[in-house]
DNA sequence: GTTACTGCAAAGCTTTTGCATCCCT
DNA sequence: AGGGATGCAAAAGCTTTGCAGTAAC
């Protein structure tokens, strides 16, 4: 059951097709050299620049959403409905946060902003890691964020 | 009414308190640059690598927040009183909202990820570039983020 | 006196750009 | 056929690092 991607609107070279294939039902929130990286097994000439070509065009055809969560680099989201995220500080993993809240400005911020969107960011440490640093005793050093 | 940097627990050297002096009350979320510029013009011989030191000491030391609602760069917040922000996708100008919200995280997921943290983002256009917008009549183009 | 910070410059990532060539529609 | 995409390489931002000298505690 493969989205139908003519109706994107945008050219479909065998590339944008490899990126939109590595970008289906992925959910691990890859950024742009991750996209690189696993493309090129298929596309040996694919290059940056257009990985961040096609990103750029599928953002502006509502394919994909750009996420802000990971302060260290721009990562991607083929989820475009409205949703949230949480990432672990220590490894940087993303999960999805599939429930609504209820985000009302109040009357005084409204009137200033016109605000077109709205997110959620939940920052912890994944059981992975948790694990780990509990094993190590080490505390949480070597976090990401915060 | 000059806050006691004695008690933060790091060496105050002079271009620590000038880069925390140019950060106290400051709500525009400076980034590294930003605050580098801002202290070079009193200490010329400022570097980045100090900028960049201090920001992780005092991020640290509960000082100063690092922010990543603009993922074009890191952006620095002295308040670090759990807040909000929202940031306009077309000037990247960043304004503290500060409301809180129900943030509560559904069981499945609670239990998988130890939260530390959690920020809202707003995202959306400020007047001074709502009113530019609608001159030019040009729509959102050029926008950061979205 | 130690320990840790500063400044400089170079390197490391991420992202963008210019341009000739190529190919999807 | 034409407009837009690709690939390459170089450049531009942002952030980190190594190291010798220096200053805070």
């Amino acid at each position: 059951m493969t989205k139908d991607y003519k109706d994107i609107g945008i050219k479909l070279t065998p590339q944008r097709l490899a990126i939109l294939a590595c970008l289906e039902g992925n959910t691990t929130h890859p950024s742009a050299d991750d996209i690189y990286k696993e493309v090129r097994k298929q596309y040996p000439t694919m290059s940056f620049a257009t990985v961040y070509n096609t990103l750029e065009a599928l953002k502006e055809h509502g394919q994909v959403s750009e996420l802000s969560v990971d302060s260290r680099r721009r990562r991607y989201d083929p989820d475009t409905k409205p949703h949230h995220h949480m990432m672990c500080v220590v490894c940087g993993a993303i999960k999805d946060v599939h429930e609504s809240f209820r985000l009302v400005l109040p009357e005084k911020e409204r009137k200033q902003f016109r605000i077109l969107d709205s997110r959620v960011e939940f920052y912890g440490i994944c059981p992975h890691c948790d694990m780990k640093t509990k094993t190590e005793g080490g505390g949480v050093n070597g976090s990401i964020q915060m």
